[in-house]
DNA sequence: TGACGCATTATACTCTATGTATAATTACAT
DNA sequence: ATGTAATTATACATAGAGTATAATGCGTCA
C-alpha cells in the first residue's frame, strides 16, 4: 500500500532528453519538408517507438503545442521584456513589432506548417488560439500606456484588434517574399502601425479632391 | 474507327444537375459543420455515390475549388466590374473594399474551411494562390491609375503588397468578430487603406516627441 | 428496336495516418 | 533482488483519399 521512495533523477534526465530528440526530430521534419510530417517520421528520425511519442505528448497536437513553446522560450522572444521595460510606448511597440518580426522569419517555415497542420486539427486550432492571447494581451497593455490625447479616433478595442491582424504571423507571411527580408517586412509593418496610431480620420480617398467639375471618362 | 455522331444533350443535363446537387451538398457541409466534411458525407448528401464524385472532380482539392469558382460568380462579385467602370481610383478602391467584405462575409464559414483544407492539401493550396492572384492584379491595376503626384511614397511593388495584406480574407476573418458587422470590417479595413495611401512617412512611432530633455529610465 | 456512348453504381481493394490496448522488456532506484 | 516506470513490440480499430473493374442504367442515334 504505501509506496515506498523514489526519486528517479537521472531517469528523469533520460526521459528529458528523449523528449528534446523528438521535438528535434519533429522540428527538423516541419522546417524540411511538411508533407512527410508524421508521428511515424518522428518517431524514426528520433530513433524510437511511435508509441514513445504518444507516451510523451499525448497527440499530435500535444507535440506541436510543446513544440511551438520551446520556439518560443528561445530565440527572438528573450528580449521580450525589455519592450514592456521600455517606458516611451510608442518605441515599446516598435521593439514589439521588431521582435515578432525575427519570431516569425526565424521559425517561417515551422509556423506555417503548424498554421496548416491547426487548419485541421481542432484540438491545435484551440491550442494556438490560445497563445495567440498572449501576443493580443501584449498589445493591450501597450494600448493603454499611449496618451490619451495622442490615441487615433478609434475606440480601444478596434484599434488592439487592428494591431493585432497587423503584427500577426499572416501579415509578416504574406509580406515576406524573396526580395523582401524581414527586416523590410518589419519596417513596412512598423509604416502601417503608424498609419493607424498616427493617422486620425484621413479624408477620403479621392486622390485629386477638389479639381472643380471634368468628371472624366 | 470513325467513332458516330453523339450530342447528348438531355444528358448533359441531367450530368450538370448532378454536379450542381453534389456542390450544394458540399456547400451545405462545409457552411454546417467542417469536421462531418469528407467525399463520403457529400455524397450520401447529395445521394449519389462517392464514385461519381471523383467522375465529376476528380478528385477533393478539384471539388472545392469548382465550387469556390462558383460562389465567385455569384453574389458580391456581380458587381466586380463597376469597380473598373469607376473613373476615380480612390472611389474605386473603396468600392473594391466594400465587395470584397461582402463576399467574404457572405461566404466566411466556407472561405474558413477551404484555407484550412488548403493547409494540408497541395493542390488546393496552388490552386488558392492562383486565385487569390487574380485579386492582386486587380490591385495592381488600381494602383496605377493612382495619381503619381499622390502616391505614397514607397515604391509601387510594396504598395500593392500591402494592400493585398490588407484585401485578403485573412485580414477580414481577424477583425470580423461578434460585434463587429461586415460593414463595420470594410469601414475598419478602408480605414487601414487610406493609412496607407495617404500617410507619407508618416513620423516616428513616439507618442510625446517634444517634450524637452527627461529621457526617463 | 437495337446497338452504341457514357455516366453511374456496386464492390473490392490499397495507402496513409491517428489513436488505443496490452503484454513484455528494459533501465533505473532503493 | 525487487519495485517503479518508461519503452518497446505487436496487434487492432477507425477514417479518409484514391484506384480498379465489371455491371447497370439511360439517353442517343441509325
Amino acid at each position: 500500500m504505501t509506496p515506498r521512495p523514489y526519486s528517479p533523477v537521472n531517469r528523469r534526465r533520460a526521459v528529458d532528453a528523449g523528449r528534446d530528440r523528438i521535438l528535434d526530430a519533429a522540428l527538423q521534419l516541419l522546417q524540411r519538408d511538411f508533407a512527410a510530417f508524421s508521428l511515424d517520421a518522428v518517431a524514426r528520425k528520433a530513433g524510437i517507438t511511435r508509441m514513445t511519442v504518444y507516451n510523451q505528448f499525448g497527440s499530435k497536437a500535444g507535440l506541436l503545442e510543446e513544440l511551438f513553446d520551446q520556439l518560443v522560450t528561445r530565440g527572438a522572444f528573450a528580449d521580450m521584456p525589455a519592450v514592456f521595460a521600455e517606458p516611451d510606448p510608442g518605441d515599446a511597440l516598435e521593439l514589439f513589432v521588431e521582435i515578432l518580426g525575427r519570431f516569425y522569419s526565424e521559425n517561417r517555415s515551422v509556423l506555417s506548417r503548424m498554421r496548416a497542420a491547426a487548419g485541421s486539427d481542432p484540438d491545435l486550432d484551440e491550442a494556438m488560439r490560445k497563445r495567440n492571447e498572449r501576443r493580443r494581451r501584449g498589445i493591450e497593455t501597450l494600448v493603454q500606456r499611449l496618451d490619451p490625447r495622442q490615441r487615433p479616433s478609434v475606440p480601444d478595442g478596434e484599434l488592439v484588434n487592428t494591431l493585432d491582424v497587423l503584427l500577426s504571423f499572416n501579415t509578416f507571411d504574406s509580406l515576406a517574399g524573396p526580395e523582401r527580408t524581414p527586416s523590410d517586412v518589419a519596417q513596412l509593418v512598423r509604416r502601417l502601425v503608424r498609419g493607424v496610431l498616427g493617422g486620425r480620420n484621413p479624408g477620403p480617398l479621392r486622390t485629386r479632391p477638389k479639381k472643380r467639375g471634368s468628371r472624366r471618362k
